[in-house]
RNA sequence: GCGGGCGUGGCGAAAUUGGUAGACGCACCAGAUUUAGGUUCUGGCAUCGAGAGAUGUGGGGGUUCGAGUCCCUUCGCCCGCACCA
């Protein structure tokens, strides 16, 4: 008889009987068991699955299904992420409507995604592009807007004058549009913001108590937020009746100032500019500079004395000069700085430049001198020196210090600054939410009145000409306005797609028709127990989506503060990649192996690149369809958890793929008995299957039921199974999977018993979160059909395990002699320390080895080792 | 430049509080089965050494009875940020 797990039969049978059983489907709120909620990011429906969302969605399902095993109430949807350019882009190629594309792109991932089978509920499926989904988005818009969370200012875009679009920097390339290549303009645009400085503080501290998330991205989030504390001050203008606003955190060095910079941008210098070409010419080569990181980093710091001069502010006949320079940023703090040149490295090479006095305030252990050589500014802590009243201060004491003698006589206060800007929502595209407002010539910007939600997109819509096609739209955009009823016009912009994915986790927790959410509903599931995705998402995804969450909190729509509770960022995908001999990049498909050499087609050598990235660009794609094909959803699943641990890169080869396909049948033949190995008759060579017009998996024969003891098989299985439980519940799956391993290891190897047998039957349940397929072949053959359990075992609740059987009565005991390995011994396990000494010192290796030394000490740590100090 | 991470066999990696380094997998080698390849099974597999043994977790130094693990220093790689005052 053959023996060979055939997925072929086995994925589709079971996927149906979970579906059609409603095995994962979501228990109502009201359900009494701890409810766990676990997501991962949603796709953005491209066309097809790759092996990133395979790796992704696997890791989900094995923390769904594990939870659904250890007694919990699950909420695990999936949905998708289905605004955005790419159905634009496509729609101008294709000549194909973006809905059509993008709709025929989630049918088509969905049957892709299915094949995994996965734990996942699709009665909750959603897709962001879908009136009902962002209908209940543009209440949430007109919710902030009433609360005030929403504005609208002009600000300059990213113009593309030829594809006549807002293009966002990451488009911009050298200063061209990446579309069309051309010279990119500044263009001042009407845009809507939400209020996400308003939360600057919060979102800041939030992030100390989300425990279980990575570190790195708790410190990008709060690097990106970048809060600083200082001064905000003002240096008067000698001579006139203004002065120009500075912000500074190094307060304590205001007696080491020697200048005041103004960025080209900053409105005095357009003043001073009108007059003065020279002026003008300065600030335009400001502009040309590059924005690329080695262009700012060996960019000179260069400057234009404007002539005029400022009161220092602790001594109004200390004046300084103003000069415009190029290292200022008009968009962060004042714009303006005061340059204090020996502590801050920008401007001591400014200084340098412009032979500006360099005054040492801060100084080191002995170091008093005023004079300040050399060209390295001191950042470092230290003792204030040259300061008058400061002098001696710790730099701390001197900033509040400072701080409050300018509170005190009203130059300045205590200031804390953000990096952080407002979120600009506005775009000009047709495929997103539609800004639910109307601006009327007579009553101004209007919200649309809710009976009129949604706000539903034109389909006749055309991309043959460049622009935003709502705002061409003969119809569209012309209503009356709900106040005066006068002709007035929709705004055209819509919603920057990542507004979709900042809430869909409160929507797929509750989908009332009538609402965004119901409220007990959403608190019930919320907040994320489990979050997964990339870490491309770390900072602006996440931090939009925690806004919003907070945004909601706050105007009483939920008392959730943070969406995610847990966030696990997973690694990517990698491959080889060949090349030829010019560098261009070739697919498997593309070359030939001879000889163990490979060569193109054309019989030119290949190259090995680097391991990458899956990418089209470079060709090492691989498709997991072909691969559910070939191996099962089951041989797929066991590679994406095997080896890399879930945080880090995994290589995708074939050798590993054919290794877990061999593991997947290894256990097959352990649910099969004790049958034979199977000699290949009748199954074709290599990995290939069973044709599918052999219609099923064999029939299973249950294992012989053995019978006695096997106590050491006993203490592997119970490891295994409290084991196999801590290493999933901590995402080490790639330690799971080597649990198990030595668990099927250990069964192969035993001889027959009722201990094995036991085994073998346990097994179906251990592997079932992560090979569900072939852990229900398993059990239906020998529990549910062999007089054991009935059901599914994804219904079976994970095994419990005898601690007693976790400790060994024995244990094997090191001895060292001067902390080098010279035997082990095994002895019981509650050995004294004096008769473990003395067991030690009996050996035969190290009699010989003390050669007659006496032992200086003799360390010992009970069930571990004996080290013996000569 | 700033911030973070990592460095262990041919490869991916394991390794409670410092306590037998290399679990598990891949690759490879030998043997069995087979006409044969593939499958399957058995065994081997850090390095040097015939062996006893010695060496070994990027390099150097330190703490300790004992260091992959802690400290200092240095080199290399990866990721994020980018003139943020």
């Amino acid at each position: 008889m053959s023996s060979r797990f055939n997925p072929l039969s086995s994925d589709p049978k079971w996927q149906q009987v979970w579906a059609e059983g409603g095995t994962f489907t979501t228990p109502p709120a009201s359900d009494p068991r701890p409810k766990s909620y676990i997501l991962e990011m949603f796709p953005y429906p491209s066309g097809r699955i790759h092996m990133g969302h395979v790796r992704n969605y696997t890791m989900g399902d094995v923390i769904a299904r594990y939870k659904w095993m250890t007694g919990h109430a699950v909420l695990h949807p999936m949905g998708w992420d289905s605004f955005g350019m790419p159905a634009e882009n496509a729609a101008m190629e294709k000549k194909v409507h973006p809905g059509e594309w993008t709709r025929a792109n989630i049918e088509a991932m969905k049957k892709q995604l299915k094949r995994l089978g996965l734990a996942i509920d699709w009665n909750r499926e959603l897709s962001t592009c879908e009136p009902d989904y962002y209908g209940h988005e543009q209440a949430l818009f007109l919710d902030f807007l009433k609360a005030g969370l929403v504005y609208r200012k002009e600000s300059s875009v990213n113009w593309d004058p030829v594809d006549m679009t807002v293009l966002a920097n990451e488009q911009v390339i050298d200063g061209r549009g990446w579309r069309s290549g051309a010279l990119v303009e500044k263009k001042k645009l009407n845009q809507w913001f939400l209020k996400i400085t308003d939360f600057a503080e919060e979102l800041i501290e939030g992030l100390d108590s989300l425990e279980d998330w990575p570190e790195k991205v708790r410190l990008m989030q709060a690097n990106w937020i970048g809060k600083s504390t200082g001064l905000e001050c003002t240096f008067n203008l000698v001579g006139e009746n203004d002065g120009i606003s500075v912000y500074t955190t190094r307060p304590d060095t205001l007696f080491g100032a020697s200048f005041v910079a103004i960025a080209a941008e900053h409105p005095l210098a357009q003043s001073l500019a009108e007059n003065a070409p020279a002026l003008q010419d300065f600030i335009a080569d400001c502009r040309l500079g590059g924005t690329t990181a080695a262009e700012i980093e060996t960019a000179e710091k260069r400057g234009f004395n404007t002539g005029l001069s400022v009161e220092h502010p602790l001594d109004a006949s200390w004046h300084l000069p103003v000069y415009v320079a190029n290292f200022v940023l008009m968009d962060y703090g004042t714009g303006a700085v005061f340059g204090c040149p020996a502590h801050d490295q920008r401007d001591l090479d400014f200084a340098r430049r412009y032979r500006l006095p360099v005054t040492r305030v801060v100084a080191q252990g002995e170091d008093e001198d005023s004079d300040f050589d050399g060209d390295t500014a001191y950042t470092g802590p230290g003792r204030i020196v040259n300061s008058h009243f400061l002098n001696g201060m710790s730099v701390d004491e001197a900033k509040a210090a400072v701080i409050a003698l300018a509170e005190q006589q009203d130059w300045g206060h205590g200031k804390t600054q953000f990096r952080l800007r407002d979120w600009g929502v506005s775009r000009q595209r047709y495929w997103g939410t539609p800004i639910p407002v109307i601006h009327c010539e007579f009553c101004g910007t209007l919200p649309v009145p809710r009976h009129d939600l949604p706000i539903v997109l034109p389909e006749d819509v055309s991309f043959d000409i460049p622009g935003n096609p709502l705002d061409r739209h003969p119809t569209w955009k012309h209503v009356k306005c709900p106040n005066c009823l006068e002709d007035a016009v929709r705004e055209t912009d819509t919603l920057d797609t990542f507004a979709d994915s900042s809430w869909y986790f409160i929507r797929f927790a509750s989908q009332p028709k009538d609402a965004p959410f119901d409220r007990a509903e959403a608190e019930a599931w919320l907040p994320v127990g489990q979050y997964i995705g990339g870490i491309e998402h770390a900072i602006l995804h996440l931090l939009y989506a925690r806004f919003w969450t907070r945004a909601l909190e706050k105007i009483g729509k939920i008392s959730v503060k943070e969406p995610f509770g847990a966030l696990f960022t997973q690694g990517m995908v990698t491959h080889a990649t060949l090349a030829d001999p010019d560098g261009k990049w070739l697919a498997l498909d593309e070359v030939k192996d001879e000889a163990g050499s490979i060569f193109t087609l054309d019989g030119r050598p290949v190259t090995l690149g680097r391991i990458e990235k899956m990418s089209k660009s470079k060709k090492n794609v691989v498709d997991p369809d072909p691969m559910f094909d070939q191996y099962g959803a089951d041989a797929v699943r066991w590679f994406m958890l095997s080896d890399s641990p879930p945080e880090r890169d995994l290589e995708w080869s074939e050798s590993g793929i054919e290794g877990c396909w061999r593991f997947v049948n290894r256990v097959w033949r352990l649910f099969d008995g004790e049958s034979p190995s199977p000699s290949g008759e009748g199954l074709g060579w290599g990995v290939s299957l069973p044709t599918p017009s052999d219609g099923h998996s064999p029939p299973l024969t249950p294992p012989l039921k053995g019978s006695g003891d096997d106590k050491p098989l006993d203490k592997i299985l119970h490891r295994a199974i409290a084991g196999i439980a801590t290493d999933i519940a901590a995402l080490h799956f790639n330690k799971a999977v080597a649990k198990t391993h030595e668990l099927v290891n250990a069964i192969e190897k035993a001889p027959p018993s009722a201990a094995r047998t036991h085994a073998i039957r346990t097994l179906p349940r251990l592997i079932a979160p992560m090979i569900p397929h072939l852990a229900e072949e398993g059990w239906a053959a020998m529990n549910a059909q062999g007089g054991g359990e009935a059901g599914l075992v994804s219904q079976q609740l994970w095994p419990e395990h005898d601690p007693a059987l976790l400790v060994d009565d024995e244990v094997t005991v090191a001895i060292q002699i001067n902390g080098k390995l010279r035997d082990t011994i095994t002895v019981a396990k509650d050995m004294d320390n004096a008769s473990l000494e003395a067991a030690a010192l009996a050996c035969d290796k190290i009699i010989r080895s003390l050669d007659g030394a006496i032992p200086k000490k003799v360390i010992v740590v009970p069930r571990r080792l004996v080290n013996i100090v000569i």
